[in-house]
DNA sequence: CGGATCCTTGATGACCGTCAACGTGTGTGG
DNA sequence: CCACACACGTTGACGGTCATCAAGGATCCG
């Protein structure tokens, strides 16, 4: 698809949606690595050697069955950090989403980053095993509701919510396919739950419908 | 349903199918606690203030939703540690299965755990995320299967397979309904894959044919 | 402006949930 | 030791939800 670029450059925080979380090691300069659309940051049975913190931009993990059914386990934004899934050797791919900006920790090697990192694998332990609920437990409706809320969330909860991914992986990260996933957004339309600026810019009219929805 | 009992006895390792890990702290003796078949370990929104490790028995760990549906997002056996998913504050709740006995290590107040608690909350993301891809991508089959594989690997991978859960249980945990999880059991009886010698004893006749379902 | 990708909408069917009835296993008390 | 009762599990009939297949429309890029 896209050529993979991992080009050393410093660059600002563009986007910091989130407020950055401090810097594992503080002052000490680390590189940013730029990756384009669709571009591979890790791949699954790779060594696990860094973890990664999301200058701007989007990042998705996801794991692979042999026919080609794809599951994203979590998406990441400007702010958050990902990268230690596995011990050792990475268990997922992580790709970049949009143009995105990745700042690199190295992990090994004397410095000991394990008291920040496991509040870090708690959240995403948390944050995945809500996840299962939804994809355990929950129906189209309930499900794209839940992830329009979590979206909101992360955002600040301001009205306006922007999707930097697409319907796709969307899809694949709810369990649905695209269709369904269209559909329900035509649904809450309907209802006027929600509203579309562009595709990916999405107005929340009903908060409360939503959550109703979402639980 | 039944009764919390919580006695602080002192117990030996009963039924160690797997070699429990390395106390978190050594030499120190630390309490065992008995749990009656359903009783409550801990419950959603109460204070984190210990990790525990399976003696015997064994625990799942779930959430609900508000109407009733239940998701199970682990299974914990002898040898095994759960109790930190949510940072400070529970967001699942712990039941004992069957009778079982329960190794707590209070967390806090000085000892420092987290070296030892990484590597585990680790083990359990890949392990919560690895179930997504289940939840999210498989069908009735698949889910059944590499629930086999996985409760067959972690019993040493023998062919006879002992479930401690009910059928609820079992569907629960691979979001689906025990009639369905029945059925897939009597398909995979017709096909010679597996053999009940009792309710909550299989045997695995085709390993292969499980692999190639649950990929 | 043109082409490709992404998204939406519709028709159809498979899979699995629901409801219901029956079978099996387990524990208790007479 | 047997009888009974209750929880658990199995099997069948049916319907709803969502996947699949297909076509058309919107959007974004050069």
């Amino acid at each position: 698809m896209y050529a993979q670029t991992s080009i050393q450059i410093e660059l600002p925080s563009v986007f910091p949606r989130q407020a950055p979380t401090a810097s594992p090691e503080g002052s000490v300069a680390h590189p940013v690595s730029f990756f384009s659309p669709g571009s591979e940051i890790y791949a699954q049975g790779e060594k696990a050697k860094a973890v990664y913190q999301v200058e701007f931009g989007a990042v998705r993990i996801y794991r692979l069955l042999a026919d080609g059914r794809r599951q994203i386990s979590a998406f990441h934004f400007a702010g958050e950090t990902f990268g230690f899934e596995g011990d050792i050797t990475h268990h997922f791919f992580a790709e970049a989403i949009n143009s995105t900006g990745v700042r690199v920790f190295r992990v090994g090697s004397g410095t000991d980053l394990s008291h920040h990192l496991l509040p870090l694998a708690l959240k995403g332990l948390t944050r995945a095993q809500e996840h299962l609920l939804v994809l355990g437990r929950q129906n189209a409706i309930e499900r794209v509701a839940a992830f329009l809320l979590d979206m909101a969330e992360r955002q600040g909860d301001l009205r306006q919510i922007d999707l930097p991914m697409s319907r796709i992986d969307i899809g694949d990260y709810l369990g649905l396919t695209i269709e369904t996933v269209s559909r329900v957004f035509s649904r809450l339309k309907e209802k006027g739950v929600i509203r579309l600026h562009s595709l990916r810019r999405i107005e929340v009219l009903k908060r409360d419908a939503l959550r109703a929805m979402g639980e």
